[in-house]
DNA sequence: CTTAATTTGTCCGTATGTATG
DNA sequence: ACATACATACGGACAAATTAA
Protein backbone atom coordinates (compact mmCIF):
# COMPACT_ATOMS: atom_id res chain seq x y z
CA UNK A 1 0.00 0.00 0.00
CA UNK A 2 2.38 2.89 1.30
CA UNK A 3 5.53 1.54 0.01
CA UNK A 4 7.50 4.86 0.69
CA UNK A 5 7.31 7.60 2.54
CA UNK A 6 6.95 6.56 5.96
CA UNK A 7 7.03 9.49 7.80
CA UNK A 8 4.12 10.59 6.27
CA UNK A 9 2.17 7.53 7.24
CA UNK A 10 3.36 9.01 10.72
CA UNK A 11 1.93 12.09 9.69
CA UNK A 12 -1.67 10.78 9.39
CA UNK A 13 -1.18 8.17 12.08
CA UNK A 14 -0.27 11.11 14.48
CA UNK A 15 -3.39 13.20 12.90
CA UNK A 16 -5.59 10.13 13.56
CA UNK A 17 -4.33 9.99 17.04
CA UNK A 18 -5.06 13.24 18.04
CA UNK A 19 -8.38 13.03 17.14
CA UNK A 20 -9.14 10.02 18.42
CA UNK A 21 -8.05 10.45 21.78
CA UNK A 22 -9.34 13.70 21.93
CA UNK A 23 -6.23 16.01 22.65
CA UNK A 24 -6.84 19.32 22.91
CA UNK A 25 -4.51 22.90 21.84
CA UNK A 26 -1.48 22.97 25.16
CA UNK A 27 -1.61 19.29 25.82
CA UNK A 28 1.21 17.29 25.47
CA UNK A 29 1.36 14.45 23.12
CA UNK A 30 3.34 11.65 23.85
CA UNK A 31 7.01 11.37 23.83
CA UNK A 32 9.25 10.84 20.35
CA UNK A 33 10.27 7.21 21.99
CA UNK A 34 6.47 6.49 23.29
CA UNK A 35 5.25 7.23 19.89
CA UNK A 36 8.36 5.34 17.94
CA UNK A 37 7.62 2.08 19.94
CA UNK A 38 4.01 2.03 19.36
CA UNK A 39 4.19 2.86 16.10
CA UNK A 40 7.10 0.43 15.16
CA UNK A 41 9.20 3.13 13.59
CA UNK A 42 12.83 4.85 14.25
CA UNK A 43 13.35 7.70 16.59
CA UNK A 44 14.70 9.58 13.66
CA UNK A 45 12.15 8.41 11.33
CA UNK A 46 9.21 9.81 13.65
CA UNK A 47 11.71 12.79 14.16
CA UNK A 48 11.25 13.82 10.42
CA UNK A 49 7.77 13.54 10.90
CA UNK A 50 7.32 15.32 14.18
CA UNK A 51 9.53 18.30 12.35
CA UNK A 52 7.24 18.69 9.22
CA UNK A 53 4.63 19.70 11.85
CA UNK A 54 6.53 21.63 14.12
CA UNK A 55 7.32 23.87 10.47
CA UNK A 56 4.22 24.14 9.74
CA UNK A 57 3.06 25.27 13.18
CA UNK A 58 0.71 22.42 14.70
CA UNK A 59 3.09 20.97 17.14
CA UNK A 60 5.35 22.67 19.77
CA UNK A 61 8.88 20.89 21.02
CA UNK A 62 10.10 21.85 24.09
CA UNK A 63 13.46 20.43 24.53
CA UNK A 64 13.24 18.81 28.30
CA UNK A 65 9.45 19.16 28.64
CA UNK A 66 8.20 17.28 25.54
CA UNK A 67 6.02 18.14 22.36
CA UNK A 68 2.52 20.03 22.96
CA UNK A 69 -0.16 19.93 20.18
CA UNK A 70 -0.05 23.95 19.57
CA UNK A 71 -3.59 26.01 18.65
CA UNK A 72 -5.23 25.53 15.69
CA UNK A 73 -5.43 29.06 14.71
CA UNK A 74 -2.02 29.15 15.35
CA UNK A 75 -1.14 27.71 12.38
CA UNK A 76 1.92 28.78 10.02
CA UNK A 77 0.09 28.96 7.06
CA UNK A 78 0.86 32.63 6.27
CA UNK A 79 4.27 32.90 7.86
CA UNK A 80 5.14 30.04 5.95
CA UNK A 81 3.52 31.44 2.66
CA UNK A 82 5.14 34.38 3.06
CA UNK A 83 9.16 33.08 2.82
CA UNK A 84 8.32 31.45 -0.31
CA UNK A 85 5.35 33.68 -1.71
CA UNK A 86 5.86 37.01 -0.71
CA UNK A 87 9.79 37.13 -1.43
CA UNK A 88 9.82 36.07 -5.36
CA UNK A 89 7.27 39.22 -6.00
CA UNK A 90 8.63 42.23 -5.68
CA UNK A 91 6.59 44.77 -6.47
CA UNK A 92 5.22 46.86 -3.93
CA UNK A 93 2.41 47.69 -5.37
CA UNK A 94 0.87 44.43 -5.56
CA UNK A 95 1.37 44.27 -1.64
CA UNK A 96 0.11 47.58 -1.25
CA UNK A 97 -3.04 47.00 -3.06
CA UNK A 98 -3.58 43.78 -1.47
CA UNK A 99 -3.39 45.35 2.09
CA UNK A 100 -5.30 47.70 1.21
CA UNK A 101 -7.93 44.75 -0.27
CA UNK A 102 -7.99 43.38 2.92
CA UNK A 103 -8.59 46.62 5.09
CA UNK A 104 -11.45 47.39 2.76
CA UNK A 105 -13.00 44.37 3.01
CA UNK A 106 -12.86 44.48 6.84
CA UNK A 107 -14.60 47.40 6.72
CA UNK A 108 -17.59 45.99 4.75
CA UNK A 109 -17.69 43.38 7.13
CA UNK A 110 -18.01 45.29 10.22
CA UNK A 111 -20.90 47.27 8.16
CA UNK A 112 -22.97 44.60 7.18
CA UNK A 113 -22.91 42.97 10.65
CA UNK A 114 -25.03 44.96 13.01
CA UNK A 115 -23.97 43.53 16.01
CA UNK A 116 -20.04 45.09 15.00
CA UNK A 117 -21.13 48.16 14.31
CA UNK A 118 -23.14 49.04 17.19
CA UNK A 119 -20.41 47.97 19.62
CA UNK A 120 -19.32 50.13 22.60
CA UNK A 121 -15.95 49.55 20.77
CA UNK A 122 -16.45 52.71 18.73
CA UNK A 123 -16.78 55.15 21.61
CA UNK A 124 -13.32 53.80 23.50
CA UNK A 125 -11.73 53.87 19.97
CA UNK A 126 -12.85 57.37 19.98
CA UNK A 127 -11.53 58.77 23.24
CA UNK A 128 -8.09 56.62 22.02
CA UNK A 129 -8.27 58.62 18.93
CA UNK A 130 -7.47 62.07 21.40
CA UNK A 131 -4.44 60.42 23.38
CA UNK A 132 -1.24 61.92 21.38
CA UNK A 133 0.62 58.37 21.65
CA UNK A 134 -1.92 56.81 19.36
CA UNK A 135 -0.74 55.16 16.52
CA UNK A 136 -2.35 54.80 12.99
CA UNK A 137 -1.67 51.10 13.41
CA UNK A 138 -3.95 50.76 16.33
CA UNK A 139 -6.87 51.94 14.50
CA UNK A 140 -6.36 50.17 11.57
CA UNK A 141 -5.28 46.85 13.12
CA UNK A 142 -8.45 47.10 15.60
CA UNK A 143 -10.77 47.21 12.48
CA UNK A 144 -9.22 44.08 10.92
CA UNK A 145 -9.77 42.61 14.84
CA UNK A 146 -13.14 43.30 14.73
CA UNK A 147 -13.84 42.33 10.91
CA UNK A 148 -13.21 38.24 12.70
CA UNK A 149 -11.85 36.96 9.79
CA UNK A 150 -8.99 35.94 11.28
CA UNK A 151 -6.97 34.68 8.50
CA UNK A 152 -7.47 37.67 6.75
CA UNK A 153 -6.33 39.45 9.90
CA UNK A 154 -3.02 37.36 9.62
CA UNK A 155 -2.00 37.74 5.77
CA UNK A 156 -2.96 42.00 6.75
CA UNK A 157 -0.54 41.64 9.45
CA UNK A 158 2.22 40.56 6.84
CA UNK A 159 1.17 42.08 4.22
CA UNK A 160 2.00 45.71 6.56
CA UNK A 161 5.15 44.11 7.46
CA UNK A 162 5.93 43.72 3.73
CA UNK A 163 5.06 47.51 2.97
CA UNK A 164 7.85 48.58 5.00
CA UNK A 165 5.18 49.97 7.98
CA UNK A 166 3.26 52.31 6.00
CA UNK A 167 1.20 53.14 9.27
CA UNK A 168 4.85 54.76 11.18
CA UNK A 169 4.86 57.92 12.78
CA UNK A 170 2.40 59.67 14.51
CA UNK A 171 -1.25 60.98 13.09
CA UNK A 172 -1.70 64.84 12.64
CA UNK A 173 -4.97 66.54 13.30
CA UNK A 174 -5.83 66.32 9.96
CA UNK A 175 -6.11 62.51 9.78
CA UNK A 176 -8.11 62.24 13.75
CA UNK A 177 -10.37 63.96 11.43
CA UNK A 178 -10.44 61.58 8.80
CA UNK A 179 -10.22 58.54 11.11
CA UNK A 180 -13.29 60.18 13.17
CA UNK A 181 -15.24 60.25 9.64
CA UNK A 182 -14.51 56.76 9.23
CA UNK A 183 -15.67 55.74 12.80
CA UNK A 184 -18.95 57.33 12.30
CA UNK A 185 -20.26 56.00 8.84
CA UNK A 186 -19.15 52.64 10.32
CA UNK A 187 -21.77 53.30 13.43
CA UNK A 188 -24.02 54.71 10.78
CA UNK A 189 -23.40 50.55 8.81
CA UNK A 190 -22.88 53.03 5.59
CA UNK A 191 -20.32 51.25 4.24
CA UNK A 192 -19.78 53.04 1.05
CA UNK A 193 -18.83 55.98 2.98
CA UNK A 194 -16.57 54.35 5.14
CA UNK A 195 -14.86 52.97 2.37
CA UNK A 196 -14.32 56.27 0.60
CA UNK A 197 -12.96 57.98 3.20
CA UNK A 198 -10.61 55.06 4.29
CA UNK A 199 -9.15 54.66 0.75
CA UNK A 200 -8.45 58.51 0.54
CA UNK A 201 -6.96 58.36 3.73
CA UNK A 202 -4.96 55.57 2.69
CA UNK A 203 -3.98 57.22 -0.63
CA UNK A 204 -2.99 60.14 0.91
CA UNK A 205 -0.68 58.29 3.48
CA UNK A 206 1.04 56.78 0.36
CA UNK A 207 1.99 60.16 -1.19
CA UNK A 208 2.88 61.38 2.12
CA UNK A 209 5.36 58.78 2.73
CA UNK A 210 6.57 59.15 -1.02
CA UNK A 211 7.10 62.78 -0.17
CA UNK A 212 9.27 61.81 2.56
CA UNK A 213 11.29 58.97 1.09
CA UNK A 214 10.32 56.36 3.43
CA UNK A 215 10.85 53.32 1.21
CA UNK A 216 12.32 51.06 3.50
CA UNK B 1 22.35 33.22 18.70
CA UNK B 2 20.79 30.47 17.88
CA UNK B 3 20.25 28.57 21.05
CA UNK B 4 18.31 25.74 19.63
CA UNK B 5 16.54 24.55 16.51
CA UNK B 6 19.39 23.98 14.31
CA UNK B 7 16.95 22.30 11.55
CA UNK B 8 15.37 25.74 11.38
CA UNK B 9 19.03 27.40 10.55
CA UNK B 10 18.93 24.55 7.64
CA UNK B 11 15.65 25.35 6.54
CA UNK B 12 17.19 29.02 5.68
CA UNK B 13 20.43 28.16 4.35
CA UNK B 14 18.81 25.66 1.65
CA UNK B 15 16.51 27.93 1.33
CA UNK B 16 19.63 31.08 0.40
CA UNK B 17 21.04 28.77 -1.53
CA UNK B 18 18.31 27.98 -3.97
CA UNK B 19 18.05 31.72 -4.41
CA UNK B 20 21.77 32.41 -5.02
CA UNK B 21 22.66 29.28 -7.15
CA UNK B 22 19.77 30.17 -9.04
CA UNK B 23 18.34 26.63 -8.79
CA UNK B 24 15.02 26.08 -10.93
CA UNK B 25 11.93 24.34 -10.20
CA UNK B 26 13.08 20.74 -11.08
CA UNK B 27 16.57 21.28 -10.80
CA UNK B 28 18.35 18.68 -8.29
CA UNK B 29 19.85 19.85 -5.33
CA UNK B 30 22.81 18.69 -3.41
CA UNK B 31 22.54 15.14 -1.95
CA UNK B 32 21.90 14.72 1.69
CA UNK B 33 25.61 13.89 2.33
CA UNK B 34 26.79 16.79 0.55
CA UNK B 35 24.74 18.74 2.28
CA UNK B 36 25.78 17.69 5.63
CA UNK B 37 29.26 18.20 5.26
CA UNK B 38 29.23 21.69 3.35
CA UNK B 39 26.61 22.72 6.62
CA UNK B 40 28.74 20.74 9.03
CA UNK B 41 25.64 19.01 10.41
CA UNK B 42 24.57 15.51 10.90
CA UNK B 43 22.85 14.07 7.86
CA UNK B 44 19.67 13.15 10.56
CA UNK B 45 19.23 16.82 11.33
CA UNK B 46 19.84 17.69 7.67
CA UNK B 47 16.98 15.30 6.60
CA UNK B 48 14.70 16.59 9.45
CA UNK B 49 14.98 19.74 7.38
CA UNK B 50 14.81 18.91 3.77
CA UNK B 51 11.29 16.40 5.43
CA UNK B 52 10.07 19.97 6.42
CA UNK B 53 10.33 21.60 3.26
CA UNK B 54 9.14 18.53 1.29
CA UNK B 55 5.86 18.55 3.40
CA UNK B 56 5.70 22.28 2.03
CA UNK B 57 6.04 20.59 -1.45
CA UNK B 58 8.64 22.65 -1.51
CA UNK B 59 11.26 19.84 -3.00
CA UNK B 60 10.59 16.90 -4.07
CA UNK B 61 12.82 13.35 -3.07
CA UNK B 62 13.41 10.39 -5.09
CA UNK B 63 15.15 7.47 -3.56
CA UNK B 64 17.86 6.26 -5.52
CA UNK B 65 18.36 9.93 -7.44
CA UNK B 66 18.34 12.75 -5.35
CA UNK B 67 16.12 16.11 -4.09
CA UNK B 68 14.79 18.12 -6.60
CA UNK B 69 13.33 21.94 -6.29
CA UNK B 70 9.48 21.40 -7.27
CA UNK B 71 7.22 23.53 -8.80
CA UNK B 72 5.64 25.55 -6.60
CA UNK B 73 2.38 24.53 -7.60
CA UNK B 74 2.54 20.95 -5.21
CA UNK B 75 1.49 22.24 -2.23
CA UNK B 76 1.19 19.38 0.02
CA UNK B 77 0.60 21.65 2.79
CA UNK B 78 -2.56 22.20 1.93
CA UNK B 79 -3.94 18.64 2.27
CA UNK B 80 -2.17 18.15 5.41
CA UNK B 81 -3.53 21.64 7.15
CA UNK B 82 -6.95 21.25 5.40
CA UNK B 83 -7.21 17.64 7.50
CA UNK B 84 -5.14 19.27 10.59
CA UNK B 85 -6.04 22.54 10.99
CA UNK B 86 -9.24 22.98 9.14
CA UNK B 87 -11.32 21.17 11.24
CA UNK B 88 -13.50 23.75 12.91
CA UNK B 89 -16.07 25.56 10.79
CA UNK B 90 -14.64 28.64 11.83
CA UNK B 91 -11.68 27.94 10.14
CA UNK B 92 -13.13 26.72 7.25
CA UNK B 93 -15.24 30.12 6.86
CA UNK B 94 -12.32 32.25 7.09
CA UNK B 95 -10.44 30.67 4.14
CA UNK B 96 -13.69 31.11 1.99
CA UNK B 97 -14.14 34.50 2.72
CA UNK B 98 -10.47 35.39 2.34
CA UNK B 99 -10.80 33.90 -1.14
CA UNK B 100 -14.54 35.49 -1.86
CA UNK B 101 -13.07 38.73 -1.16
CA UNK B 102 -9.86 38.55 -3.30
CA UNK B 103 -12.18 37.33 -5.97
CA UNK B 104 -14.27 40.65 -5.29
CA UNK B 105 -11.79 42.98 -5.34
CA UNK B 106 -10.68 41.42 -8.89
CA UNK B 107 -13.70 41.90 -10.08
CA UNK B 108 -14.16 45.94 -8.61
CA UNK B 109 -9.95 46.45 -10.26
CA UNK B 110 -10.86 44.95 -13.64
CA UNK B 111 -14.35 47.32 -13.52
CA UNK B 112 -11.96 50.25 -12.48
CA UNK B 113 -9.61 49.45 -15.38
CA UNK B 114 -11.05 50.73 -18.60
CA UNK B 115 -8.20 48.92 -20.83
CA UNK B 116 -9.27 45.76 -18.95
CA UNK B 117 -12.97 45.94 -19.68
CA UNK B 118 -12.42 46.51 -22.98
CA UNK B 119 -10.29 43.81 -23.88
CA UNK B 120 -10.79 41.14 -26.49
CA UNK B 121 -10.26 38.56 -23.96
CA UNK B 122 -13.71 38.52 -23.20
CA UNK B 123 -15.08 37.30 -26.46
CA UNK B 124 -12.99 34.64 -26.43
CA UNK B 125 -14.03 33.55 -22.36
CA UNK B 126 -17.69 33.82 -24.11
CA UNK B 127 -16.82 31.64 -26.62
CA UNK B 128 -15.41 28.84 -24.29
CA UNK B 129 -18.11 29.26 -22.11
CA UNK B 130 -20.33 27.23 -24.85
CA UNK B 131 -17.38 24.44 -24.65
CA UNK B 132 -18.29 21.10 -22.58
CA UNK B 133 -15.20 20.82 -21.06
CA UNK B 134 -15.19 24.76 -19.42
CA UNK B 135 -14.55 24.61 -15.85
CA UNK B 136 -15.93 26.93 -13.04
CA UNK B 137 -12.17 27.31 -12.14
CA UNK B 138 -11.13 28.71 -15.75
CA UNK B 139 -13.45 31.33 -15.65
CA UNK B 140 -12.30 32.54 -11.84
CA UNK B 141 -8.82 32.34 -12.67
CA UNK B 142 -9.12 34.38 -15.74
CA UNK B 143 -10.92 37.37 -13.97
CA UNK B 144 -7.78 36.70 -11.11
CA UNK B 145 -5.38 37.23 -13.78
CA UNK B 146 -6.68 40.15 -15.99
CA UNK B 147 -7.18 42.01 -12.39
CA UNK B 148 -3.07 42.35 -12.34
CA UNK B 149 -2.68 41.83 -9.11
CA UNK B 150 -0.17 39.20 -9.23
CA UNK B 151 -0.11 38.48 -5.21
CA UNK B 152 -3.78 38.79 -4.81
CA UNK B 153 -3.58 35.76 -7.83
CA UNK B 154 -1.00 33.79 -5.69
CA UNK B 155 -2.96 33.98 -2.47
CA UNK B 156 -5.78 32.94 -4.18
CA UNK B 157 -4.36 29.91 -5.48
CA UNK B 158 -3.57 29.04 -2.31
CA UNK B 159 -6.63 29.63 -0.58
CA UNK B 160 -8.61 27.91 -3.51
CA UNK B 161 -6.93 24.54 -2.41
CA UNK B 162 -7.59 25.04 1.27
CA UNK B 163 -11.58 25.58 0.06
CA UNK B 164 -10.86 22.03 -1.03
CA UNK B 165 -11.06 22.97 -4.61
CA UNK B 166 -14.75 25.07 -4.15
CA UNK B 167 -15.04 25.43 -8.49
CA UNK B 168 -14.58 21.15 -9.13
CA UNK B 169 -16.78 19.68 -11.31
CA UNK B 170 -18.39 21.27 -14.76
CA UNK B 171 -20.97 23.88 -14.83
CA UNK B 172 -24.47 23.72 -15.80
CA UNK B 173 -26.74 25.92 -18.36
CA UNK B 174 -27.94 27.58 -15.48
CA UNK B 175 -24.47 28.54 -14.73
CA UNK B 176 -23.61 29.75 -17.68
CA UNK B 177 -25.58 31.98 -18.03
CA UNK B 178 -24.74 33.85 -14.83
CA UNK B 179 -21.54 33.97 -15.95
CA UNK B 180 -22.44 35.73 -19.29
CA UNK B 181 -24.05 38.36 -16.72
CA UNK B 182 -21.28 38.89 -14.68
CA UNK B 183 -18.97 39.21 -17.96
CA UNK B 184 -21.78 41.60 -19.37
CA UNK B 185 -21.65 43.52 -16.09
CA UNK B 186 -17.58 43.87 -16.41
CA UNK B 187 -17.80 44.85 -20.14
CA UNK B 188 -20.44 47.75 -18.98
CA UNK B 189 -17.98 48.29 -15.93
CA UNK B 190 -20.85 47.83 -13.80
CA UNK B 191 -19.12 47.44 -11.01
CA UNK B 192 -21.48 46.84 -8.73
CA UNK B 193 -23.86 44.46 -10.73
CA UNK B 194 -20.72 42.17 -11.91
CA UNK B 195 -19.68 41.68 -7.54
CA UNK B 196 -23.17 41.17 -7.09
CA UNK B 197 -24.23 38.34 -9.65
CA UNK B 198 -20.99 36.90 -8.60
CA UNK B 199 -21.40 36.96 -4.87
CA UNK B 200 -24.84 35.17 -6.13
CA UNK B 201 -23.20 32.72 -7.64
CA UNK B 202 -21.04 32.00 -5.22
CA UNK B 203 -22.84 31.58 -2.37
CA UNK B 204 -25.34 29.67 -4.35
CA UNK B 205 -21.90 27.57 -5.15
CA UNK B 206 -21.37 26.45 -1.59
CA UNK B 207 -24.64 25.66 -0.69
CA UNK B 208 -24.88 23.17 -3.57
CA UNK B 209 -21.39 21.81 -2.25
CA UNK B 210 -22.65 21.30 1.01
CA UNK B 211 -25.46 19.48 -0.43
CA UNK B 212 -23.33 17.20 -1.88
CA UNK B 213 -21.23 16.93 0.78
CA UNK B 214 -17.70 17.77 -1.36
CA UNK B 215 -16.20 18.37 2.12
CA UNK B 216 -12.74 16.84 1.74
C1' DC C 1 22.20 -9.12 -18.13
C1' DT C 2 25.48 -8.02 -14.43
C1' DT C 3 27.89 -5.16 -11.60
C1' DA C 4 29.18 -1.14 -9.19
C1' DA C 5 28.38 3.46 -7.59
C1' DT C 6 25.26 6.83 -5.91
C1' DT C 7 21.36 8.33 -3.30
C1' DT C 8 17.47 8.20 -0.37
C1' DG C 9 14.95 5.40 3.43
C1' DT C 10 15.21 3.52 7.93
C1' DC C 11 16.92 2.20 12.30
C1' DC C 12 20.17 2.06 16.15
C1' DG C 13 23.53 3.64 19.67
C1' DT C 14 25.44 7.28 22.12
C1' DA C 15 26.20 11.72 24.04
C1' DT C 16 24.42 16.23 25.49
C1' DG C 17 21.35 20.12 26.89
C1' DT C 18 17.15 21.16 29.48
C1' DA C 19 13.28 20.98 32.61
C1' DT C 20 10.99 18.74 36.64
C1' DG C 21 10.68 16.78 41.19
C1' DA D 1 22.70 17.94 44.59
C1' DC D 2 20.75 14.11 42.32
C1' DA D 3 17.92 11.29 39.42
C1' DT D 4 14.58 11.02 35.82
C1' DA D 5 12.40 12.13 31.53
C1' DC D 6 12.67 14.43 27.33
C1' DA D 7 14.26 16.65 23.13
C1' DT D 8 18.54 17.65 20.37
C1' DA D 9 22.21 16.07 17.65
C1' DC D 10 25.64 13.16 15.55
C1' DG D 11 27.51 9.22 13.11
C1' DG D 12 27.28 4.44 11.67
C1' DA D 13 25.06 0.60 9.45
C1' DC D 14 22.17 -1.59 6.21
C1' DA D 15 18.20 -1.81 2.86
C1' DA D 16 16.08 -0.30 -1.37
C1' DA D 17 15.93 2.16 -5.68
C1' DT D 18 18.07 4.30 -9.55
C1' DT D 19 21.65 5.05 -12.90
C1' DA D 20 25.63 4.17 -15.58
C1' DA D 21 29.36 1.30 -17.06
Amino acid sequence: MNQSKRYLDIVRDIRDMIRHENIKPGDRIPSERELAETMQVGRSTLREALRSLELLGLIETRRGEGTFLSDHRNHKLVEVLSTFVLQDNQSHEDVWETRLLHEVAAIQAICQNEAASQMRVWESLRLRLKDESFMREDFVRELMVLSGNRLSLKIWFLLKQYSGDPYSGTVSFDEIDRMNNILTAIEQQDSETAVREFKAWSEWLQKERIRNGNDS
